[in-house]
DNA sequence: CATGAATGAGACTTCATTCAT
DNA sequence: TATGAATGAAGTCTCATTCAT
């Protein structure tokens, strides 16, 4: 019986989080008022605030819910026996198929956390840092390999390579950029490929 | 006399943009009232109206005003006759130089306008989409002498291209990444660095 | 069986009353929830509402609860053969070892609904009221017999009897006046002195 | 012109107060919204936030600007040479001619401030203690002076005589007690005749 | 008896914008 | 041009009460 409840709870928990993402993602969180969570999950007003203590939280859930998920994909990746292209692409592909998978999520994720970085993702700020850091220790540790080269710092070959992959998430959000299962397996090889190998066919030394 | 009068009330105008660059800087947009920026100004809250129509249009003002600027420098390095690679160090220069000139000014442009891309951003998409495709022409060109490889598409290069800067520019403004003269030359090779030679020494053809 | 069952239920209303009695005096009636008297009594949240109709109802019956067994005690002294002097001193006593005995409780009547004649107070003017009928009756009948100067009318000087106490008892409560059985015995006796023979040393009638 | 505005502003100002007042005496403090204090004083709603930072200002405001006055005023008495007597006769005046002047100033004054001990009152609690010290100061100078026994402490003696004073005042405001100009007029005398004389014709020390 | 999820009306406060002077 | 008083819509959050289990 408690258990059911718990349960049922938990649903109502999640129904939630579900519709604020489709609610975020349509009309921005700013945007929208709690009352059209509420509706959107089929739910009283009030519930939204039996389950967060504000639509602050909500947002926070959501974000925390999927980027510690993508911290630990890479804390994991970087554990195995890859060469560190190939996880560099691993990365690269867990967002990309993150945003096939759900794109209203990511879009809520980007726009809403990681590049709102005046309001909301000062809250997240370290989180968000967290990620560089585990990709510039991937870097880090292929140049004591001596498979990268040592003449770009890790830290910022890790903001060149967040970079990238942020920019092209915003092309598809914001729709300047075409969408579709090619494009998606494009971007992870061109990412990499751009910043493993670069754009120029020969460059001399700086 | 009109004359005269014409040159306070642009000055006026000027005093109020100015502070508004700071207010926004400090508080950011969305967080700050219009009366902060008058207050800062020293001048009377309707002012600001008189000046402008909305608080959304001073923020429009100060955005047109430095993203024309940098386009029109894109438009012309494109004109001259440099190697792609000067081409990309000296937008990646000017970009640089402009934060290290105005820092507030180029924290409000990308925290507010350029990255908040889920409001006011989308207003200005259409202009920062330009940017873009200027970029995306060098690197097209670059592709047609046979100076860059065709393996990436113009558009995406572009996009990972500035992207890269604008992660770096962020990483600055939030305080997460050390700034400084030399930072900030460092910051301008290192980025021409990875997109034109990448970071592998060698890597196989994918 | 269903006796027992009485007993339990009886114990869980008083867990709730006292519960109540400890939350209203910490947060006040209007600061605290109904969650917050469940949570002290460690019961579930709806239970408040299978035992009283509604929040007004704990406080409601806090206050009879006490305040009839003062009303008794008034009648019960009123009829005892005692000099109108003891009797006042008597009713002085009951109030002020009410207080000792149970401070939480006498600061909710007072605060929340002797004081808080604006609101709750209203509700309970008339059994307030009687209070001040029963002393008054108590004047009376010592102005009959000669005990009590008729220069006062009864009503009035059981209004300013009652009204040293209760801001003697405020001054307890909100910890502007010391508190102690040193204190306590000197308030029963001063309230009195005061009220039976004035501050003056000489005072020609008026 | 600027003068003639500020005069207009002070007049808003002054509107809102009194109409507050009316609101607050009319409905309590917690029943009433903000718009029935901006519909009786007919302005907009949001004129009272231009004013007054918050609901709890306006009755800050009320009870200062009165309280003070009151303050100022036993202060002067104090100074005066009057016998003991008469200055605790003129304080008791001063409150009962405030009521009668304005009635509902003096309820919103003890019921929503002084008597809500709860809530509101323990803001003002230092401001509320400091008349009774300057009581307690003259009733410690009359000891001195052998006018008053000092069989009661002085601090006792205030709230005795401030005790009588509110709880007639309460009596008044609340209807228990017959108003009237003859009403007030007794009261005066005979809360004085109570604490300088006492209510027995003859009580041996106890 | 007991539980606590669910409801939704209500109130304060904020602030962009207008407008009379 | 300049002022700042005035407007009022909008939105978050609270919490007493109900109800299904």
């Amino acid at each position: 019986m408690a258990a059911r409840n718990e349960k049922v709870a938990a649903e109502k928990r999640r129904l939630i989080l579900d519709a604020a993402v489709r609610v975020f993602a349509r009309q921005g969180f700013n945007q929208c008022r709690v009352s059209d969570i509420a509706d959107e999950a089929g739910v009283a007003y009030g519930l939204v605030y039996h389950y967060f203590r504000s639509k602050d939280e909500v947002l926070d859930t959501l974000f925390l819910e999927r980027w510690n998920v993508m911290l630990d994909v890479i804390r994991d990746l970087d554990g195995q026996d890859l060469v560190p292209r190939d996880k560099l692409y691993a990365i690269a592909s867990f967002i990309v198929d993150s945003y096939r998978h759900d794109p209203e999520l990511m879009k809520v994720i980007i726009v809403e956390v990681t590049r709102a970085a005046n309001s909301f993702g000062q809250t997240h700020l370290q989180k968000i840092t967290e990620a560089y850091e585990l990709i510039a220790g991937i870097v880090e540790r292929a140049q004591a390999d001596g498979a990268f080269k040592d003449t770009v710092t890790p830290r910022f070959a890790a903001l060149a390579f967040y970079g990238a992959i942020e920019q092209v998430l915003s092309g598809w959000i914001f729709e300047t950029l075409p969408r579709g299962d090619t494009e998606f397996e494009q971007a992870k090889r061109l990412v990499v490929e751009t910043v493993c190998r670069g754009l120029a066919t020969y460059t001399p030394a700086p």
